[in-house]
Parts: C-alpha cells; sequence; structure tokens
DNA sequence: GTATATACAAACGAGTATGTATGTAAAATA
DNA sequence: TATTTTACATACATACTCGTTTGTATATAC
C-alpha cells in the first residue's frame, strides 16, 4: 500500500488509539489483541506495531493522552486559590473533577477500564501507582485546604484537618468507583452533586 | 496414578482452589493458565478439569468459598440489632468489615484480585454487579439505622439520613478500594480505625 | 531527478493455552 | 468378588496470538 502523509501518518495513529480505547472497554485489557485493536481502526496489525511497540505501550499513550492531561487540571485548578471560604474550593474541585469524568464519553470509557478493565500486575503494576499519585496529591492540596478553612474559622469546630483531608479522599474515590462500576444506574449521576454538597456541608458549622 | 478417596479429592479440591488464588493474585485472572494452577496446586490440568469445568467456574467457586459467608456476615451483624445509639452499630459494621478483610490473608487477597485483578467483561460483567449488591444492601441498611439515629436524636440536627448513608457508602468503598491498592503503605491499616471514627463522629451532635 | 526513509500490508514461524479424549489404578458398590 | 465409578495423569489436536520479516508504493530529502 502507498506511503502516507506525515499528517495522515499521524490519523492513524489517532485512529488506532480510539479503536483501542473501544475495544479495551468491550473486552478488557489483556482479553484484547492487538488484531482486534487493527480491524477496528480499519488498518492491519502491521500499523499498529509500526506506531506502537506493543499492547502495553498502546494502553500507557492511550492513558497518556487523556488522563495526565485531566489530573492535572483536577489539581491545580482550585485548591491551590486564595479563596474566602476554602471549603467551598474543595467542593467545585471535587464537582469539577467528576463533572470532567462524567461529561466526556472518551474520558469515562478510559475511567473504566482502570478501575475495572485492567489487571494490575506485571507491566501495569506500575500503572496502580502513578494511579495513586494523583490521590495523594489532592489528599495533601486538600489538607492544606483545611487547615486554611480552620485557620479562617468556615470548618466546623473540632475537627481536624488530616482526618477530614482522608475523609474526602475515601469519599471522592468510593464516588468514582461506584459510579464507574454502575453505568446503568441512570438515575444516580443526578444525585451526585448533592452528594458532593452533603459531604462539605458536614465539615461547615453547625447552624441552630 | 492412583484413585484417590472422596476425601483426599475435596481436599485437592481445595489445594486447587487455595493454588488458585495465590496465581490469581499474582499474575491476575486472565493472565493466569490453567497449567499455572495446577503445578501450584501441585496436580496436573486433568485434576483441575476434573473439578471445574474451566477456569470461570474456578473464578466463582473461589469467590463463593471466601466472599459470600463474609458478605452475609457483615450484613446482619450489626446493623439490625437495636442499639441505644444506632450510630454505633454503623461504626462498629464498618470497622468488623474492615478487620474481616484484614484479618485474614486470604480474604484479603481475593478482594485484591476482584478490585485489581480482574477485567469485568464478558463472563465477568455479571461479577461486578454481584459485588455491588453487598453494597446496595449497606445503603439501605444503614439508611434505616441513620433514621433511627435521628428518630432518638443522637444524629446531629439537620442532617439527612439517605444523604449521610450515601456518603458513608461511598467512604466506605473508597476506604477498601485504597487499602487495597496499596498494600505497601504499612502505616495505613492503623489508621483505619481513626479514620472510621472521624467518619462517624461527623454525623455526631456537636460539642459546644 | 535520484536516493532513501516512511508507512504501512501481507505472510511467516514459533510458542502457548485450551478443551477433549484416552488410559488407569484404586475406591465404591453390588 | 466382580463390576463399575471415580479421580485423576497423559497425550493430542486445534486455535490463537505474538513478534518479526518481507514487500512495496510513495513522500520526502538532497
Amino acid at each position: 500500500m502507498a506511503r502516507k502523509t506525515k499528517a495522515e501518518a499521524e490519523l492513524t495513529r489517532q485512529q488506532i488509539l480510539d479503536a483501542a480505547l473501544q475495544v479495551f472497554h468491550a473486552r478488557g485489557v489483556s482479553r484484547t489483541t492487538l488484531d482486534q485493536v487493527a480491524k477496528a481502526a480499519g488498518v492491519t496489525r502491521g500499523a499498529v506495531y509500526w506506531h506502537f511497540a506493543n499492547k502495553t505501550e498502546l494502553f500507557f499513550a492511550l492513558r497518556e493522552r487523556i488522563s495526565l492531561p485531566l489530573m492535572d487540571k483536577g489539581q491545580s485548578l482550585i485548591l491551590a486559590e486564595n479563596l474566602a471560604d476554602p471549603l467551598d474550593g474543595i467542593e467545585q474541585t471535587i464537582l469539577a473533577l467528576f463533572e470532567a469524568i462524567m461529561g466526556c464519553e472518551k474520558v469515562r470509557q478510559l475511567f473504566e477500564i482502570m478501575f475495572l478493565r485492567c489487571e494490575y500486575v506485571d507491566d501495569f503494576a506500575g500503572v496502580l501507582t502513578e494511579l495513586n499519585k494523583p490521590g495523594l496529591a489532592f489528599l495533601e492540596k486538600s489538607t492544606h485546604a483545611y487547615r486554611r478553612a480552620q485557620a479562617k474559622g468556615t470548618m466546623r469546630a473540632g475537627l481536624e484537618p488530616e482526618a477530614m483531608a482522608l475523609d474526602s479522599w475515601a469519599f471522592v474515590r468510593g464516588l468514582f468507583h461506584h459510579f464507574l462500576a454502575s453505568p446503568d444506574d441512570a438515575a444516580w449521576p443526578g444525585r451526585v452533586p448533592a452528594m458532593i454538597r452533603a459531604h462539605m456541608a458536614l465539615r461547615r458549622p453547625c447552624r441552630v
């Protein structure tokens, strides 16, 4: 077959990545064949091997294209700001992260792959620690935010910032995990904003 | 080779299950060969195929042996009781569930397999809904418990039981997921009881 | 305009997992 | 005691999947 332009080659690369997203999501990472990916992309395995060394590299490239930018965005955006009430910053961050995942089908599919359709062993064991990093970053930044809230007096008295951050951390993780695990529950995404609000309301001063 | 007694046959069945637990945990479900399981159990593939039709049935049997009893136990134990403070019941339930998983290496390994080393597609897609069931049961029972707490006045005023149950639900899920995903963090399990206590303390009346 | 590198398709070879079929010696059963 | 199951081990046939190699038409560099 004829050689393609650089631009065309880049296009097929993207098509392969898109196809990989679909097939990984449908069949799970380790059960997908590179031939299945190739066919879904409308090319042969030759093209896949030309652009990626093997399945692992394909997976990593896929992750890098979608996940990493999102992680960075979610981290730096709101928590570091100097808000009147840092609790609002945390609330907005969680909500924004949730909407970012749910708003885009591709992002959601990638997260479903990472949470439910990938076996974290051998080559992929490292992905797990990578996956934990943004969570740890969130934990650290939210701890600071809770401390600032405490200092400003916007947080209910008697609460420890570290404990609150850990609780929020687990909450976010559980929220995402359950959401990704129950895509059939249509009523579910509508509830999430209220859940986030309720979660943060627990930290705010008691109204009498 | 010589035929075994019924009791001996049951023993090799258990050995196969134990071996499957180890190998699934080490290599991930879809990447493990039945030959690997057989060798780890000290038998041949013939024995494995004699006791189990295929890998899927082996996985289900493994799950049934360890997980199901635990689920039932955690559900019925404390939440249904008529306690002075239903919040204590919830707290104890979460703690007990956590300790049950962390106390037994085999249980922990199984949960790690189910959360991080299994791709929920095709045959295993059903496992996911099975996996969600105990969570939904916890959600329902804890909702009732929170309602009772509200009625008894042991819960802080102005909190909605349903919202609290959802928050606890996400919390538990996130807690387990993170714990299973970071087995290297040795300091982590020691923190969990405090986290659970802090989580529940948020629901108790403000002390002035 | 010629040479070379590119972007694949197509074919190949080797390894490996799976399910089944067969063999067999002892335990159950009658 | 004779017969029939049982509980495997062994052997086999099939089917994939992978990584590599080869071929080739065309951009692109010079």
